[in-house]
RNA sequence: CGGGACGUAGCGCAGUUUGGUAGCGCGCUUCCUUGGGGUGGAAGAGGCCGUGGGUUCAAAUCCCGCCGUUCCGACCA
């Protein structure tokens, strides 16, 4: 940290920003001289940007250490053996970088390190007398992405805080998982971002539970819902909804009627001039057992895929054929379970079964059924009733029933308990009190750090470049000669930089002899907190100016006497 | 892996249609000028036109292969 001169800090700025960039946080990255690429998602890190990826390491070990966390340091390259004893090696497969060595030994640059961890602490540990432990390490992961993207959000080779805990039972998992929780809360806090811990599927991984760590930005991958009022989010495929009351129209009889060419929601809608949400709107899938699902859900919502997939037991599911639809009773756009074949699965929406009298399809060309009342006229035989739909924007949130929004983010963190999935695989054991043999309750947690870093640009940012929260700022306070060939500017300015250098503040000096200008596109580009100006009124009145990034605020204060407020600030940013 | 686009100086691009001396803006070097939001001027340096092959008297330009980049899709949690 003894580089604070401008004129020796290796920052080379770009007025353009190269063609490969899309989105704005990878091209500020390029225009900040933060990141040059080496390969397809593979960076180098220039000083600004290991300046920051430091301070939100050290933000890191602090809550980890100060939530029992021990760090260590494990290889990148590990043998393939491990992943071969946990089965990962050929499900992992080409996502792997894999390497073979001179004797043709394989091993892979380490995409994770459950395997890895797991052998360490089965040969190590005995006792549950050396229980809790969590192990964690900050280190470059490798996964050979498909598609490369976006900068340093989706890379091949990346930065992570990897955690890992190992407790004898259920309950001290769950109590490790609430301790790293509330840490990954402080550390994306600390960092200055906006985020939510966002409930998660937990897909293949299994386990307990799961909350991703997302910074709110429109760029992001995720697309998430928020409570607008208690704090709820979740992704938009593991939302839950609540439940509006049932519609209390009296329910009137079944009846057929032709609705010629309206294969389609809309069309439907139209012909009959009804809303959408008096419809039943029908999707088919078929798993990977060929299996036909007929999932129902309100004509005006859109089905789940996740939903349905836990709902019946599939692993995947795909559009099923008209062919398909047909051999089990139905009509490609005239779909209704009225009258379906037991053969097929039938899934309805919960919010379905509290319409009266909505329109669904005949299971006949052209035909549809109106004044249908699911819970009176859906009589299939293994019916299956759930949440199956797609959360909306202004949905009801499953907590306290204020609105939601849906909002887009980076997954900057995630936190997994994991139970006994790779112990049990790899044989990880320790005697317990009782005398027994247990496997470990295992949890795993990780932040990636560059993506961190990318995630506070991507929120945090204006049309003349970054504005980094404090926290992370590659420096905090930038003192500006705006004339440098101006002795006295520049002496006022040198000393100023020396006081502030002295009081422990992150400070840079931008003693290049560029002309102003130059100096302020740069400094707002790279995005300093705040920056003070030594200009003309220094050297006449003595006054200095101070430039707040974030709120273009400015405020004049005297050169001897500058200190108290100028942390004051600092202290808000 | 499928479909599209692109590859010419450090960055952004023109030139390719119609084959014939490699260009522009920014940046860089030196000097002058200017000095509170990318100042103005002068003189320079810098290119295996991604790569390999082919066609041709002659290829940045036409043809084929490969590599790389990028977008959409599939994939991934």
């Amino acid at each position: 940290m003894n580089l604070m001169k401008a004129t020796v800090l290796y920052a080379p700025t770009l007025r353009q920003s190269p063609a490969e960039a899309e989105i704005l946080s990878h091209k500020l990255m390029l225009r900040a001289g933060l990141i040059r690429k080496a390969a397809g998602g593979v960076y180098t890190y220039l000083p600004l940007a290991v300046r920051t990826l430091r301070k939100i390491e050290t933000i890191i070990r602090e809550e980890m250490d100060a939530a029992g966390g021990q760090e260590i340091a494990m290889p990148i390259i590990q043998p393939a053996e491990l992943w071969k004893e946990s089965g990962r090696w050929d499900v992992y497969g080409a996502e792997m970088m894999k390497v073979t060595d001179r004797h043709d030994r394989e091993f892979c640059l380490g995409p994770t390190h459950e395997e890895m961890v797991t052998s360490l602490v089965r040969d190590e540990v005995r006792s549950y007398k050396e229980l809790p432990l969590m192990l964690y390490q900050i280190q470059n992961k490798y996964r050979d992405e498909i598609r490369p993207r976006f900068g340093l959000m989706r890379s091949r080779e990346f930065i992570m805080k990897d955690l890992y805990s190992f407790d004898r039972d259920e309950e001290g998992m769950n109590i490790s998982y609430k301790k790293m929780y509330d840490a990954y809360s402080n550390v994306f806090t600390r960092c200055g971002l906006d985020f939510r811990p966002v409930e998660a599927d937990n897909g293949a991984i299994g386990g307990g539970h799961s909350h991703e760590f997302t910074v709110l930005a429109p760029a992001g991958e995720s697309n998430i819902a928020c409570c607008t009022k208690c704090g709820y989010a979740a992704s938009d495929e593991k939302a839950e909804i609540k439940l509006p009351a049932a519609d209390t129209e009296e329910m009137l009889p079944m009846e057929k009627i032709p609705t010629p060419g309206t294969h389609t929601i809309n069309l439907l809608a139209e012909f009959l001039h009804i809303p959408a949400a008096k419809t039943i709107k029908a999707v088919a899938f078929a798993d990977e057992n060929d299996r036909v699902i007929l999932a129902f859900v309100r004509g005006d919502h859109e089905a789940n895929e996740t939903k349905i997939k836990n709902a019946v037991g599939a692993l995947q599911l795909i559009m099923a054929e008209d062919t398909a639809i047909c051999a089990v009773g139905g009509e490609p756009g005239f779909m209704s379970p009225i009258g379906i074949n037991e053969e097929a699965t039938v899934v309805v929406d919960s919010a379905v079964m509290n319409m009266k009298n909505a329109v669904t399809g005949a299971n006949e060309r052209d035909y549809h059924y109106k004044n249908v009342n699911p819970t009176r006229d859906f009589t299939n035989k293994n019916m299956i009733v759930t949440d199956i739909r797609m959360v909306q924007d202004g949905d009801p949130c499953p907590r306290c029933g204020e609105k939601m929004f849906m909002t887009r983010g980076i997954e900057a963190g995630q936190v997994f308990s994991l139970g006994t999935k790779y112990s049990e695989a790899l044989g990880a054991k320790f005697l317990d009190e009782d005398g027994k043999e247990k496997p470990f309750q295992m949890g795993c947690y990780g932040i990636g750090v560059g993506r961190t870093m990318q995630a506070a640009i991507e929120q945090m940012n204006d049309e003349h470049g970054i504005i980094w929260p404090r926290a992370i700022a590659p420096f905090e306070v930038v003192v500006v000669p705006v004339n440098a060939k101006d002795e006295k500017q520049f002496a006022i300015a040198e000393k100023i930089y020396e006081e502030l250098k002295a009081e422990n503040i992150d400070v840079l000096f931008d003693d290049r002899p560029e002309r102003a200008g130059v100096k302020f596109k740069d400094c707002d580009l790279i995005g300093y907190p705040l920056r003070v100006t030594v200009g003309n009124k220094a050297a006449e009145t003595g006054e200095i100016e101070i430039k707040i990034r974030k709120s273009g605020e400015m405020k004049n204060l005297p050169a001897d006497n500058y200190l108290t407020e100028l942390k004051e600030i600092l202290k808000g940013l």
